[in-house]
RNA sequence: CGGGGUGUAGUUCAUCGGUAGAACGCCCGCUUUGGGAGCGGGAAGCAGCAGGUCCAAUUCCUGUCACCCCGACCA
């Protein structure tokens, strides 16, 4: 590809908008513009990175024995209503009506369109397991686009879909689907911690992210460096019990005129915060109350606590609603609670004796509370926020990450499965029995932004090999001659024939500092140029990683390429 | 959806009540070619949009839209 007819010029100055180093670099480079928030153009650079992207996971996933398909775009509506999740989906939906009024919702995920298509066959045990993926254009619409390409309203996604006979055999499929992905990112040149995540409706142990660390990220995760990893959202810690040997004592009311925080019973009292309970009033979606009751040192996580009271969102009740409860804010106790709130107990609360706390009436507080004897939970679960230094199950202190989430490996279960009719196989039995699934998601845009906001410098983007848009970046000095024009497009042709992708600057009117200074920017691994000073067979080279130059042979250059 | 910010040439920014300017980029010419070259010439703008105030609005006011950042949200 000659340089001069490249669609996409570099630029020097930064958008002002572009505040994160893969889009001032993608975005200088000639790599990507943007349309609108969260859409963007990929110029015939980035293209072809994204293609390269693209065909190293095509290969893992074929190796891993996956099946690639498409799915239609528009997905019908009534599709997503049977599995409820018209207003489920975490992300907005966009929808569209065809001239007939049907009405379509833009493919976000694909779990409804897969099970569609599966149940059109007569699937037997015989047919299970089998993977099927595809790589299509996602629509979400984020309440929020942001940097560049890093949240986008409209992305290529790497969607997989597994379907199995029984959970077992499911789990093999996880555990391929994880050291496949492991090795794409692998090739890809990145180094991905395996993160334990949120599934939401499902639970267990089965739904892994693939992070790579970056200060730009958004999953904030904590690992203990000895194989725990897990999401903020679902991380668990181990906690000390604190004053298990002490008698439980009579619990008693006491005067308590004191401010609505934490740190107010603490000096009110003069007894140390783990002692204290910590109690917060929370509504679901359905108006119910549930009240999330925690040792004092620790903090609620709201997404364990959504989980375990089967809420599908959660908000923190007004005053009012407190009031109403027959409670008073900062002074609310499970103790003699109304029975409209279902109290949820974090597993800290075995933790302590003779806990003091509100009495459920302003200046009122109980002190000498304990489970069990003077209240009960409804619920008793783990729903503590985990925090870095905290210990993890490896006794070992947990540490706080960021990563950008590139992929993620569900279990889905029976999830769709069993809401979905007809969505079942013939077993060895004679039964129809719905299959367990699994789903497998790659974003690729996410993914190549990574990429950038690992490997750059003040320079521009330093590409790794098996994803640059090209191998080499052959540039022509001194083009008005003749005879170094000749030598530079021969060059050209020779590499091409050995089926070496070259991008060859072959501007005549351009200095050397500015194709340098392109050539740095793309990031391309190998830089050759052809000039006045390259005499006879030798070429002048110069990895993007390295500073060093050096002179060696066409036949040298081929060789160290292949 | 809440908070903050920004909209002026392709880009980065000036101008700030009197009707628009620079640099970079782009085009033409000449000179140049090893780290973003020089000189000369040129094209390029409904100042986001709509209202209002004013003799006069890019500038002040109101609304609206878009974009960015923080948060909420995020299979």
């Amino acid at each position: 590809m000659k340089y001069s007819k490249l669609f996409g010029k570099t630029i020097k100055e930064t958008p002002k908008d572009a505040t994160l180093v893969s889009h001032q670099l993608l975005y200088r480079a000639g790599f990507i513009r943007e349309s609108v928030a969260g859409r963007y153009y990929f110029l015939p650079l980035g293209l072809r990175v994204h293609e390269k992207i693209q065909q190293i996971i095509r290969q893992e996933m074929n190796k891993a024995g996956a099946q690639e398909m498409t799915t239609p775009v528009l997905h019908p509506k009534h599709l997503w209503e049977e599995t409820n999740r018209t207003n489920s989906v975490g992300f907005e939906l966009m929808s569209i009506k065809d001239r007939q009024e049907m009405e379509f919702v833009l493919g976000g995920t694909a779990e409804e369109m897969l099970v569609d298509l599966v149940r059109k066959f007569q699937i037997s045990y015989k047919d299970l397991p089998f993977n099927l993926y595809q790589f299509s254009t996602k629509f979400r619409d984020e309440a929020r686009a942001r940097g560049g390409l890093l949240r986008l309203r409209e992305f290529v996604m790497k969607d997989a879909y597994s379907f199995h006979t029984s959970e077992e055999d499911f789990k093999k499929e996880y555990e391929s689907m994880k050291a496949t992905y492991t090795r794409i990112f692998q090739h890809l040149g990145l180094k991905t911690d395996i993160v334990e995540s949120d599934n939401g409706y499902i639970g267990g142990e089965y739904c892994h992210e693939f992070v790579v660390e970056s200060e730009i990220g958004e999953s904030r995760y904590l690992t203990d460096n000895e194989g725990y990893s897990a999401h903020e959202d679902v991380a668990v810690f181990e906690f000390e019990n604190k004053n298990l040997d002490e008698e439980e004592k009579q619990m008693v009311e006491v005067d308590a005129v004191r401010g609505p925080t934490m740190e107010d019973g603490v000096k009110l009292h003069n007894l140390p915060l783990w002692q204290q309970m910590k109690d917060l009033m929370m509504v679901d979606e359905n108006g119910n109350f549930i009240l999330a009751v925690i040792r004092g040192d620790l903090e609620v996580n709201e997404v364990k606590l959504a989980h375990v009271a089967k809420a599908y969102r959660l908000r923190h009740a007004t005053v009012e609603e407190i009031r109403e409860l027959g409670s008073e804010p900062g002074f609310i106790s499970p103790v003699g609670l109304s029975d409209r709130v279902k109290v949820v107990g974090d597993l800290s609360l075995r933790t302590i004796k003779n806990a003091y706390t509100g009495a459920n009436k302003k200046h009122k507080d109980l002190l000498n509370v304990n489970i069990d004897k003077d209240y009960k939970v409804d619920i008793e679960a783990d729903i503590a926020l985990a925090k870095a230094g905290y210990i993890s199950k490896n006794h070992k202190p947990l540490i706080a990450k960021k990563g950008i989430e590139v992929g993620n490996i569900f279990q889905l279960g029976f999830h769709y499965s069993s809401k979905m009719t007809g969505a079942n196989f013939r077993d060895n039995d004679g039964l129809e029995k719905p299959y367990y699934m699994g789903c497998y998601g790659i974003g690729l845009a996410r993914t190549l932004a990574t990429i950038v906001e690992k490997f750059s410098d003040e320079k521009g983007i330093i590409w790794p090999k098996a994803v640059a848009p090209f191998k080499v970046h052959l540039i022509g000095l001194d083009l008005e001659g003749e005879s170094v024009k000749g030598k530079a497009e021969r060059i050209c042709n020779l590499l091409q024939a050995e089926d070496i992708e070259v991008l060859f600057d072959d501007r005549i009117d351009t200095s050397a500092g500015a194709k340098f200074a392109d050539s740095d920017l793309i990031g391309i691994p190998c830089r050759v140029v052809v000039s006045k000073k390259t005499e006879g067979d030798k070429l002048e080279i110069k990895k993007r990683s390295e500073k060093e130059t050096q002179f060696i042979s066409l036949k040298e250059l081929i060789d160290m390429l292949k």
